[in-house]
DNA sequence: GTAGGGTTAG
């Protein structure tokens, strides 16, 4: 009994005293390093965020508070926004809603209802505008049960009357929970209340039962909303789109491109992404790439998710020149993409031993300065 | 301030 408590002891202290003490180290390093860093970052932003230049783009506190959010530091992202009480916007109803709507970005919501629950010591007027921004914090920091409550109890005390959006929020709110047996129910208290749903109630609809696997709940939702003769924009189609698609009606998918067209919406990306996706799946090359072209003709961009999804199909069926356009297009256009995606061609080229085409896209790529973590393979 | 598709993390 003894010699085995002094063997495991003794791992433990050998492995204390070894490698895991080694990585243990390096690692609070980096660690150290990187708050360190951006500590730094935050009095920088801080001091920024007091100049009218920053203040005018309204995108710029999003990517302050991401940066934060992302390295797991929510102080960081209260310490920066608690510094804008300092500065004179935080009296602008405007500029604190969307406060409140970063914090809730950032899954912060009890600082979102602090902020807003403050508003009146900050001399700040509180209308619908801060509320539905409340809201809104609720639905992404996913703290759904709260927003019942605010909509019931605090609404009424504020004698703050929801609006349109207040709406379309909570019928959100119920399709994320997954409440789409009820989720009507709000829709008709919102008619109760005289404030019509318009196409953003019905894509948020659409997009939930669609995407659920309901599709003839998806279907009934379509004809609820041309019944009240509101007119379905390229969202609207994209999720029947995608319903088809998942229900392998690809005919009647296709189809969808006349009838956008014959209504005057415009297909993008993710309308087209859908076909060529399902076609890559099918291991249908000839009309994979028949989508692909249809795409450009019609002027439409494809986006990351477009190369994505074709450039590792065309190379697994010997496509290599579409293949390395695409990789180019990808690197001039700066998309974030994973390494292992140029990785697919340049291993293929090597294979067809197109080696000088190979080291054109690593030099390629290598030099890129969007892509900054490039570690593509290349031997020799 | 309200609605997207999809391998987002140097």
């Amino acid at each position: 009994m003894s010699s085995l408590y002094r063997r495991l002891h003794g791992l433990f202290l050998t492995n204390k005293r070894y490698k895991p003490a080694i990585r243990v180290t390096k690692a609070t390093t980096t660690a150290a390093t990187n708050e360190q860093h951006l500590r730094k970052m935050v009095e920088k932003y801080k001091k920024l965020s007091e100049t009218p230049k920053f203040r005018s783009h309204r995108d710029r506190y999003m990517n302050v508070v991401r940066r934060f959010a992302s390295a797991n530091m929510p102080s960081l992202v209260h310490e920066f926004l608690e510094h804008q009480k300092k500065v004179d916007v935080i009296t602008d109803e405007e500029f604190t809603a969307h406060f409140i709507f970063l914090y809730g970005r950032c899954k912060m919501f009890d600082h979102a209802r602090t902020l807003f629950d403050e508003m009146p010591q900050l001399n700040c007027p509180r209308t619908v505008r801060s509320l539905n921004s409340l809201l809104s914090a609720c639905v992404n920091s996913r703290e759904f049960q709260k927003i019942e409550e605010i909509f019931r109890e605090l609404a009424p005390k504020l004698g703050i009357e929801p609006d349109r959006v207040s709406y379309n929020t909570l019928v959100n709110a119920f399709c994320e929970m997954g409440a789409l047996d009820s989720v009507l129910s709000v829709v008709d208290e919102m008619e109760k209340k005289g404030i019509q749903p318009d196409v953003i109630t019905f894509n948020t609809l659409l997009h939930a039962f669609y995407w659920s696997g309901r599709f003839a709940d998806g279907e009934k939702m379509w004809d609820l909303m041309e019944s009240k003769d509101i007119v379905p924009n390229v969202r609207s189609y994209n999720a029947r789109m995608r319903g088809l698609v998942s229900e392998d009606r690809l005919q009647e998918a296709i189809g969808m491109f006349d009838e956008m067209k014959s209504k005057g919406v415009q297909p993008d990306s993710i309308t087209y992404n859908a076909v060529i996706r399902k076609f890559c799946q099918d291991k249908n090359l000839e009309e994979a790439k028949n989508w692909y072209h249809k795409l450009r003709e019609n002027d439409c961009d494809p986006d990351r998710v477009t190369y994505v999804t074709l450039v590792p199909f065309l190379s697994e069926n010997g496509e290599f020149d579409m293949a390395l356009e695409m990789c180019k297009e990808i690197l001039k256009r700066g998309l974030n993409v994973q390494p292992t995606l140029f990785q697919h061609v340049v291993d293929g080229l090597i294979e067809e031993s197109r080696i000088e085409d190979a080291r054109v896209l690593v030099k390629l790529a290598r030099s890129n300065h969007h892509v900054r973590y490039y570690k593509l393979k290349m031997p020799g």
